[in-house]
DNA sequence: TTGGATGCAAAAGATTTGCACTCCC
DNA sequence: GGGAGTGCAAATCTTTTGCATCCAA
């Protein structure tokens, strides 16, 4: 898509086929991939793909705000294309992780906290989700 | 200590020395540690301990519910004693955790989110603290 | 006695790095 | 042309696992 093109040189990167792919899939992905699933998809339609140029493409875009990085599964990093408001669910059973819309904490505004300067902030519940609930 | 015993006793388990030296040690450190610091802690003390047995018994505690584990830190597990009501803020450049006293978040008393389960839930401030602003 | 716990070492994943080659600007 | 970006492979780090031995209850 040539607003992709625009995007990421707007971050202040250069546009290579590759980040147009990874941007591209990413922005779309709303089942908050790791790393290593963002590389299967895009390599699926570019094997010659390198891992490595997944990583620091994705380690840029976090950079640039373009997308959010989730320590939320305690085994991996998960990636988000939503910068606007909103909280994660983490299911310890199957894994999924699931957006919670509208906010439910008091911090989006916080700025400052016990001195720290704050750059964001991730609310995040943990315990088993409705379709796991019900086997 | 006596109490110790008890405690570890409580969570159902089987009372050992590398425990009781496990517990001991996790239960006074509010530095959040990562399992390899609990590690490299306990093996001063008790050099044959074996890191796969300070994984077992923290993963058992997490279970217990006698210690919390943070997924705060993104390269590694975190764990904090503190079972009370508090939230946490991650310095990005010298990779410190702080405690942050005073809830700030709506969320405590949420049982159920989406239809989900809720069983835990983390608040977690993400940026640069005092100390390094200050450099 | 006996099932759970431990120590050791190897394995499995996730993430990072070094380097030569490529190509965007 | 030059420096950033890429591909490949090896290295690092965290976490898990298999298994023989040991010990708390």
């Amino acid at each position: 898509m040539e607003g992709d093109f625009k995007k990421i040189r707007g971050f202040g990167l250069k546009v290579t086929p590759q980040r147009l792919a990874i941007f591209s899939l990413v922005k779309a992905d709303r089942t908050h991939p790791s790393a290593q699933e963002v590389y299967q998809e895009v390599a699926r339609k570019h094997p010659e793909m390198s891992f490595a140029t997944v990583y620091n493409t994705l380690s840029k875009l976090v950079e640039a705000g373009a997308v959010q990085e989730l320590n939320i599964d305690p085994d991996k990093k998960r990636f988000d294309p939503r910068t606007s408001l909103h909280d994660h669910f983490y299911c310890r059973v199957c894994g999924k992780v699931y957006d919670v819309d509208g906010d439910v904490s008091l911090a989006p505004n916080i700025k400052t906290i016990a001195g720290h300067r704050v750059e964001t902030v991730q609310l995040t519940f943990k315990g088993v989700c409705e379709a796991c609930s019900r086997k």
